[in-house]
DNA sequence: CATGAAAGAATGAGCAG
DNA sequence: CTGCTCATTCTTTCATG
């Protein structure tokens, strides 16, 4: 889909606040309401915009540790090992990376003695990864939500 | 904050689509639409929900590549160097970590010319960093979003 | 936490440039 | 093809108990 400058004002008002109501993006881009709410349908419905999320705080939910792992992964076992990771519920993005790891995670847990738990008892001894190292994250110096448009 | 159950069912809803409406998530929850409103007040201004962000896909807009880029940072240059990454257009987020890097940035860029160039030109040669690598991102598995809840 | 009412927003049809 | 106007329905928001 080709996007033009009233789409991508559109996305960027969304990207920063998924909740503006159509009528004040409409005010901002000097549009009617209408206009805008046909837009953001068809960029929905050709998959530009994937969803609306709110950002929660982990820790205000009990989850106060963060880490990127990462793993080598046997030759021939990567499906199933991906499949495997998957379902580990601390497991909140997997990458397939170039370089030293074959894939790199992101993940949370409630405290690093859950975040111990999960990388021994389920990840690092699972079957099908060769190597690990966990890198947690002291701190998230910045952080923008997708890329810049 | 203190969460209880009702709190963290509409937290749930509204990380699945931050754009539901209010009283769609009271009829789903079996409450009125009024203290769905009051609870998604309060914990916006306890900062539990942070914000609510439309997920735009990068290569809609153009960002045809991701990477992790693991950096180490010169002693004494940690503000310095920090403050110059913020700036970079490409750099998405900047994460403090132990293990192997100080820092893991995720960048976006155009494509693999323009990562190269955000790379060598602006970030690798940057004084105050002695090491830096480039993991590629070939490809997202999974990804869901904030933490569970 | 609910009710109820006023203000505001979303939505879709049909029309105009 | 694109955006607008208009009318209906639904939603938000807030004062009150």
């Amino acid at each position: 889909m080709e996007l033009d400058d009233t789409d991508r004002a559109i996305l960027r008002i969304l990207q920063e606040d998924a909740r503006t109501p159509f009528s004040e993006i409409a005010r901002r881009i000097d549009m009617s309401s209408a206009t805008v709410h046909d837009r953001v349908g068809r960029m929905e419905d050709a998959g530009v915009i994937e969803g609306y999320h709110a950002s929660v705080n982990a820790k205000a939910v009990g989850y106060g540790v963060s880490a990127l792992v990462g793993l080598r992964v046997e030759q021939g076992r990567e499906e199933d090992a991906l499949e495997r990771l998957r379902e580990i519920e601390g497991v909140r993005e997997i990458h397939l990376t170039t370089g030293e790891w074959d894939v790199i995670l992101r993940v949370v847990a409630e405290d690093t003695d859950r975040l111990r738990d999960l990388m021994f008892d389920r990840i690092a001894n699972m079957d099908g990864f060769s190597r690990s190292q966990t890198m947690i994250i002291l701190g998230t110096d910045y952080e923008v939500e997708g890329p810049p448009i």
